[in-house]
DNA sequence: AAAAAAG
């Protein structure tokens, strides 16, 4: 298989040339040929299985097909969850249309507006954008959907989420109601499935994604540690092992302020990302991580879903998050591409329950390690697969119906590309939605991209020795609801 | 309980 034989035009195939990709991801196989038809498409993938250029691809295709838009006009409306988001997939917007003659723009708030309202004045053809900023111009009259052919909802269940149901609604409202609709989710719960029902129709379904496919390539385990020395214990970590390039979550915004500030102090190059900073310092911070001028990216969840960072080796969880899927979304930023990653959790006494929680959602035992020194006095509990009464409550739900069957088995990475080989069989699902290739592609015929020169191996990582738990709990209140039922 | 997103 390869994307010659999918219907798209030589621009487009050119540009996907460029990027080093012969071969189509599964899902690109299964979308690309179903949004050419002009079908509705509800997916379940998460980023990294070449998501974006599944949907960005035919897209350009359609719309370099038919009529360029008028002034003030939107084609094609791709809208995401978060600011980063966005501006990753306008990137992948951009790189494979620079052969066409369209014009795309992105648009999310904590940023001037009259450079976003000056491009939508003469009309762009696709345009990618946050809810709340998409809003404001609309209401503003500065965005116009008369001529709107294509939705694409990236990101549903993170939409959903987020509380942006209503946002969403109102939009939807004032679109044509004659369109294409594209939707993409990590899972296809009973809110998403509910979604869907308003938004497309008789969609052609794809599922291409286990929640735990990130657990085929990344070596995860976890180290046991007392709350308090996390710090020590993640800056011991990184400089013993030598880490280069990490990105470390934790659980409250403040807490990744204060995480940041002792990396620099221990002399560890640190920037932190949340959705208190300022769109400069969140724009600043991916750039300097991605370009290595800073070693460490502590971040919220804001960058659990989606961020795509070529070639990251090493994802630390410096708290557990409290939404079980959000673990899977968070290792998944690392061992992209077929490339070795590796994901790290320091978990205390007091998160047994958030690790319990993980542990039954991937369907596996974590392994532990001990790091020497760092015992906790707090012995961190046996967990266990089964037993805990059902172990959920209620937040479980909305994927009951996903849960089966999938293990970590084959599937996303269907392809196996082979690490070692970067110019053959690069197929665009691995590197990251393959859609953006973060620095110029390097385009020198030999089909690779800047950064290959990122070491894939990294023989894996020495690890800590020797265990000696303790104990100590702490409950979590249950009741983990963050989905609004139906809006 | 926390996170993001309009300002």
């Amino acid at each position: 298989m390869s994307f010659t034989s999918l219907g798209l035009s030589a621009p487009i195939l050119k540009a996907v040339a460029e990027q080093g990709y012969d071969t189509p991801s599964p899902i690109q196989a299964q979308a690309i040929p179903a949004v050419l038809e002009g079908k509705d498409v509800m997916a379940a993938a998460q980023t990294g299985t070449g998501k974006t250029a599944g949907f960005t691809l035919p897209l350009l295709e359609l719309l370099s097909r038919g009529t360029k838009a008028q002034a003030g006009q939107v084609r094609a409306l791709v809208l995401t969850p978060t600011r980063e988001l966005a501006a990753q997939v306008a990137e992948s917007v951009a790189t494979y249309g620079k052969n066409l003659p369209l014009r795309s723009a992105v648009v999310f708030g904590g940023v001037p507006i009259n450079p976003q309202l000056a491009k939508l004045r003469h009309g762009v053809d696709v345009l990618v954008a946050t809810p709340g900023r998409l809003m404001d111009l609309y209401n503003q009259k500065a965005v116009k959907f008369n001529q709107l052919e294509i939705l694409v909802l990236d990101e549903a269940d993170r939409m959903l989420d987020m509380g942006f149901i209503r946002d969403i609604r109102k939009i939807l409202a004032v679109l044509p109601k004659e369109r294409q609709n594209l939707m993409f989710s990590a899972t296809f719960s009973d809110e998403i499935r509910q979604l869907a029902k308003g938004l497309v129709n008789n969609p052609v379904e794809i599922s291409v994604t286990p929640r735990n496919a990130a657990a085929t390539t990344v070596k995860q385990w976890i180290c046991p540690v007392d709350k308090g020395q996390k710090s020590a214990l993640l800056i011991k970590l990184i400089k013993d092992n030598d880490w280069q390039q990490v990105l470390v979550f934790s659980r409250t915004k403040h807490g990744a302020n204060r995480l940041a500030k002792n990396l620099e102090e221990a002399g560890i190059k640190a920037a932190a990302i949340h959705g208190n900073k300022s769109q400069t310092a969140r724009t600043k911070a991916l750039a300097d991580f991605k370009s290595g001028a800073v070693r460490v990216m502590v971040a919220t969840d804001i960058a659990a879903r989606g961020l795509d960072i070529d070639q990251l080796p090493q994802v630390v969880n410096f708290d557990l998050p409290n939404v079980p899927e959000d673990y899977v979304h968070r290792i998944g930023r690392t061992g992209r591409a077929g490339a070795s990653g590796q994901a790290v959790s320091l978990v205390s006494a007091e998160e047994i329950k958030l690790l319990n929680d993980i542990e039954r959602l991937i369907n596996r035992l974590l392994d532990r390690e001990q790091v020497e020194g760092f015992t906790p006095v707090h012995p961190l509990p046996e967990s266990r697969l089964t037993q805990g009464g059902k172990a959920s409550h209620g937040r479980r739900n909305a994927n009951a119906g996903h849960r089966d069957g999938q293990r970590s088995g084959d599937v996303a990475r269907g392809h196996k590309p082979n690490d070692k080989n970067p110019r053959h069989q690069r197929s665009a699902q691995g590197d990251k939605d393959a859609a953006k290739p973060a620095r110029a592609p390097r385009a020198n015929g030999d089909g690779r991209r800047q950064n290959d020169s990122q070491p894939q191996g990294k023989a894996a990582a020495p690890h800590a020795q020797g265990p000696k738990p303790t104990g100590e709990r702490r409950s979590h209140s249950g009741g983990n609801r963050s989905r609004n039922p139906q809006g």
